[in-house]
DNA sequence: GCAAAAGTGTTGTCCTTACACCCATGC
DNA sequence: GCATGGGTGTAAGGACAACACTTTTGC
């Protein structure tokens, strides 16, 4: 077989646009949240849509991703990870577009954008039903994703304030695996990692007793191996 | 802000190339192997590279993947997971392609191509240091993947023949995870599960005392409800 | 009869689950 | 003082880890 030249090859292959979508995920009263955007498309006028754009030439699709989250948000320092790419051929009215969807987790405290402006706002995940292009099926895998990473990564405190406490974790616990957690069971289980950082303050402003403040150790969490053989299915 | 029209807003972004590579791994000998060609480059002149396929303009990207294994090994029943997006700007020689990686899982017996008329051949996966393009990088992330999988999800019966023994199973976890584990212990875990169909049949030509054969229940498995909660990191 | 692997049980430890009461605070 | 959630302990059952000997077959 005669050995070929990269460029050569390269030019000849078919070409289409990528884009990245991002499921961006926010926590507030007790309820999962995702932030939207209305579609600008005269065939979805009206519906919601997830946070996207089109990767450019030389950009890496993480990049991309990572663009729209600072130009959407204003914040650089926000989780994220890819977790699947879409390509029905069908999926966007304007033509063939392979997408990367991508989900990132942010502290909705933190984030201070002015939603009514720029047509931006939190909807309750467990209430959305119908969305632009393929944005639910993206939208309900992401979410099964984060339910499946919770449990085995510690990826749920980018969601809550830098302080928290207990309750406060096993209500988002609660809201994005979308069951009942045993109170004293859940906190066993936090005492027995023994990753919780006791900060010695109280809530503040609750209407009923204080609870305390905890964070998380990232930095022994770091240092401890990864204990990850079992089968089971 | 106006309503747009999708193909005048596809028509403007960037287009460029996009294939799969199919990280396609089968057990024999006790060795987790993977099946590579040699580079048809010239800069990776000599060197191994997944088997790969530009994605045309109308197919979907699984499609293109199933494409890729039906042409390289004529079967058309492959198990096959999309795994992850490659998109550094350099990663091809050739300029921009990104690309997206798939992990399907084959038994080596059933797959009857002529491996050295097409540069095609096995490789244990356990001795690949080097690889055309990124493709190590691919390799080791498909490989991880599987490693996490296998434990999960009864993925590793798509590497062994349809009657299998104990022994086989067990040497097939160890290969792919890279670690011994207690014999007893593990046929326990199996038993306990009830999801293995005793054939009431005999390996043949063994140099040794004959295990018994065994296939698994996939309609029993599929029928039973996953169990997934449990917080542990 | 010897080599090689098949097959099998028990025990201790740990983790998970289920479950109920008193306490501290705000109002 | 009452409403609200904070905070705690125990007992039973199930899963997992460690461990050794007998059996069957081919040669």
């Amino acid at each position: 077989m005669p050995l070929k030249n990269g460029a050569a090859l390269v030019a000849e292959y078919p070409k289409m646009p990528v884009t990245v979508d991002c499921v961006i995920f926010g926590f507030d009263d007790n309820e999962l949240k995702v932030l939207l955007i209305r579609s600008d498309l005269e065939k979805y006028q009206g519906m919601w849509s997830l946070l996207g754009d089109v990767v450019n030439d030389t950009e890496e699709i993480d990049a991309a991703a990572y663009r729209v989250l600072d130009q959407r948000t204003g914040m650089t320092d926000i989780y994220l990870d890819q977790v699947k790419a879409f390509s029905h051929p069908k999926r966007h009215p304007g033509g063939r577009v392979i997408t990367v969807a991508y989900c990132s987790l942010l502290n909705i405290k933190h984030h201070s954008l002015q939603i009514t402006e720029n047509e931006l706002h939190w909807h309750n995940v467990s209430s959305i039903t119908e969305m632009a292009f393929d944005h639910k099926e993206i939208l309900d895998t992401c979410h099964e994703w984060l339910q499946k990473m919770i449990q085995e990564h510690p990826l749920g405190f980018n969601l809550l304030p830098d302080k928290f406490s207990l309750r406060e974790l096993q209500n988002l616990y609660e809201a994005i695996l979308g069951i009942q957690l045993d109170r004293r069971n859940f906190r066993k289980k936090f005492a027995t990692m023994d990753l919780l950082i006791d900060l010695d303050e109280m809530e503040q402003d609750v209407p009923h007793r204080p609870g305390k403040l905890y964070k998380f150790n990232f930095e022994k969490y770091n240092k401890s191996p990864r204990k990850w053989i079992g089968i089971d299915f």
